[in-house]
DNA sequence: CTTGAAATTGAAGCAGG
DNA sequence: CCTGCTTCAATTTCAAG
């Protein structure tokens, strides 16, 4: 189910890459603009899936219209790196309400969290009473974030092994 | 469209709960889960979508079994805060290849940049050839991504304006 | 690996509570 | 604002090329 590596033609990529954009689009639709039968298609996204390669999706939210229009970058930084520490404070980190996605890094930074909130204020409760209560954190730095936008990602031009 | 604050009730708060986790959830696996009629939930699915709460769906990839085995977060600093210079670059950085996803930011830095590449080799060739080579750049920093994960998100307790 | 047609299942529309 | 029924569209299955 989790594949190491997998060889992908450029049928597969181009699935992909109609359902990165989109990924309410129907079997249907995504066969219809390739040119191919709606079966094959299925076929195809089903091994995709089974193969590990499409790992989910998520549905992405409006934060503003619900309330938490303000987004940041909370950096964290550790006081001791033992595994033990780190793996409990990452898995608190990743419970905590507001937080969207968290970053284990290398260097500078220990953690990087993209968190959302209501407020101001609700950014610092989130930092003081959820991250900078945990005993093992040092210091944390936090940038306010102007503007989030998707990248083209991975399947932007040729993949290492087009073929 | 892009509406400004939507009032939700719990229904749809768990309607969201349920798909932010899953996208590929159907309609009526929804309801089912729900205890609601289907048309009932489709129906409120289609006025949370028109409302702007829900934007869209994108699948989310396992980048390894890609190809693009490494992560990492690139910290951009700028020369020039000039505001035509900043909305150039940005729209620049976001066509770069391997960027997932481009933060502007206050503080600090000024773009984190979130990307998935090949190779260390790759890695380089992205910051040098795509970033720092434009002329608004002053300065990038680096982090690697040993792992990322998702948040629970804004939806994990009481919202706002719950009742 | 791909295909089209049959069978199953889900989505959309609508009148009524 | 919610529901059950009907109609329509999409997904799944499968035997065959």
């Amino acid at each position: 189910m989790a594949a190491g590596r997998v060889e992908l033609d450029r049928i597969d990529l181009a699935i992909l890459r109609a359902l990165v954009f989109d990924s309410g689009l129907t079997n249907k639709a995504v066969a219809s603009r390739l040119g191919l039968a709606e079966s094959t298609c299925a076929y195809r996204l089903r091994m995709l899936r089974e193969a590990g390669v499409i790992i989910g999706g998520r549905v992405k939210l409006n934060f503003s219209a619900l309330g938490f229009p303000i987004q940041a970058i909370v950096k964290v930084r550790l006081e001791s790196h033992n595994a033990e520490h780190v793996n409990n404070l990452y898995a608190k980190l990743t419970l905590v309400p507001g937080v969207i996605q968290a970053f284990h890094v290398a260097g500078e930074d220990d953690f990087h969290l993209h968190v959302a909130v209501e407020s101001p204020e609700a950014l610092r409760d989130l930092v003081l009473k959820h991250i900078t209560n945990n005993r093992v954190v040092r210091q944390t730095e936090t940038q306010l974030i102007f503007e989030a936008r998707d990248g083209v990602g991975i399947l932007a031009d040729q993949p290492p092994a087009a073929r």
